[in-house]
DNA sequence: AAGGTGACCGGCC
DNA sequence: TGGCCGGCCACCT
C-alpha cells in the first residue's frame, strides 16, 4: 500500500481531518461529503487505517455518526483513541462520546468552501 | 479486468 | 427501541 498519488482520495481525507479543531470530532459521513464523495464514508475509515504512518493526522477525532469510537481497535493500543480524546477534554464512557452534539464539528462543504 | 472488502450510513422490519 | 440488510465508493490482489 502506499500513497500512489498526492491527489488521491486519501489525501483529501487527510486534509480535512487535519482541520478538525482540538476538542472536537467529525464523523466519517460528514468528511466524505466535504470532499465531494457522499456515500464514501467507509472509504474514509479505510483512509484512517492507512494514516497510521502519518503523525500529523488526528485520526482519533474521527468517529461514527453516533459518537461511538468504532475505530479504537485499529490504534496501537485499544485504549489509545479514548485517551487522546480525553486529553482534549472529551469525556468517553463505554466507547461513547458524552455530550456528542456539542463536540461534533462539521467540515465545510465543497460548495461553501 | 473483475471481484472482494471495509474504523459507515440510512432506512426498514 | 433496537437490530438487520442493502447500498455505497475507492482501493487492493
Amino acid at each position: 500500500m502506499g500513497i500512489t498519488s498526492s491527489e488521491s482520495f486519501f489525501e483529501k481525507v487527510y486534509a480535512v481531518v487535519r482541520r478538525i479543531p482540538q476538542g472536537k470530532v467529525a464523523t466519517y459521513g460528514d468528511i466524505a461529503k466535504s470532499i465531494g464523495s457522499p456515500g464514501a464514508a467507509r472509504m474514509v475509515g479505510w483512509a484512517m487505517n492507512a494514516s497510521h504512518a502519518l503523525d500529523d493526522v488526528p485520526a482519533h477525532r474521527v468517529v461514527n455518526r453516533n459518537g461511538l469510537l468504532t475505530g479504537k481497535a485499529h490504534f496501537a493500543h485499544p485504549d489509545l483513541m479514548q485517551q487522546l480524546l480525553e486529553n482534549e477534554g472529551i469525556v468517553v464512557i463505554d466507547n461513547q462520546i458524552q455530550d456528542f452534539k456539542t463536540k461534533i464539528w462539521v467540515p465545510p462543504l465543497p460548495e461553501e468552501a
